[in-house]
DNA sequence: TCGGTAATGAAAATCATTATCAATAACTAT
DNA sequence: ATAGTTATTGATAATGATTTTCATTACCGA
């Protein structure tokens, strides 16, 4: 999903296209990463000088919000923004580098069918995510 | 697992057991819900009025290095610890009441080796929750 | 081109977490 | 059991991240 197509759903749903926008989608749409507020402040300002942190925490709810980027929990910290996956797809994070894979093929259907029939729960959404070393790192 | 046991393990590895720390361990462990610092704190102050916040945070930080506790990450937050489950198992939340139960079973093992075959990440550890409603809830 | 108003960034406010520190109390060695 | 050592405590202050406020700017539909 290209940064054009972010700012176009923005569009779409009401809100104005700014310079501020612009570079806080473009870097966020282009990483391999999760990114904190402050790392993509720090990177939006290498395209647009006078951006402002404020700015970049307002930009990235709305982009949650219209379901273009998730957040990413890890060890570390649950305060970093990635991209969002197409259709049914998890993450894959390298622990060294931090890089991120979506991948897709889980199957939990008999797994939740069991847990389900056991405890009584309705099961409703599964949160799931792989860590390891990328190629690079391994 | 006991508040008892987990008193003992403190012992163990050389903290003392105070009415602070009986307060908190007392109050986690017998919890079925994921607890904030500051729901450990009102709890805990039910048994020990002189219970102080920053205990609080010091107790849960020694139980999460002795794996009794871990952290649950959640939509709504990232800042809860709950007792930790038996061997291998991953936790069941309930969406309205916070309800958690541990579950086991899951066998990722087909999966995980056909994306790192795949991707070429050599795959260490895996994180899975999932979500619904209890039988109360639903 | 213009006007209404969404969006901005600086600054201040807020909130959760962490560090400091003097007083206390748990445990060890007598 | 007692005393001494020192880990632990809670109050307070400090910190750091996120949010709110607000006057100014600039996007965009008419
Ligand atoms: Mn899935
Ligand atoms: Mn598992
Ligand atoms: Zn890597
Ligand atoms: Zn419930």
């Amino acid at each position: 999903m290209s940064a054009d197509t972010w700012l176009a759903q923005l569009h779409e749903n009401g809100y104005r296209i700014t310079a501020a926008r612009r570079a806080v989608v473009e870097m966020v749409a282009k990483s391999t990463h999760a990114l904190t507020p402050l790392e993509v402040y720090d990177l939006g300002r290498k395209k647009y000088r006078a951006l402002g942190l404020v700015t970049v925490y307002r930009t990235l709810e709305k982009l949650e919000e219209l379901h273009l980027i998730q957040r990413v929990h890890q060890p570390m910290g649950c305060q970093a923004f990635i991209s969002m996956g197409q259709g049914h797809q998890h993450l894959l994070l390298c622990q060294n580098c931090g890089q991120a894979e979506y991948f897709e093929g889980d199957d939990l259907e008999a797994l939740t069918k069991s847990i389900s029939k056991k405890t009584g729960y309705q099961i409703n959404e599964h949160w799931l995510q792989l860590f390891g070393l990328c190629a690079n790192c391994r």
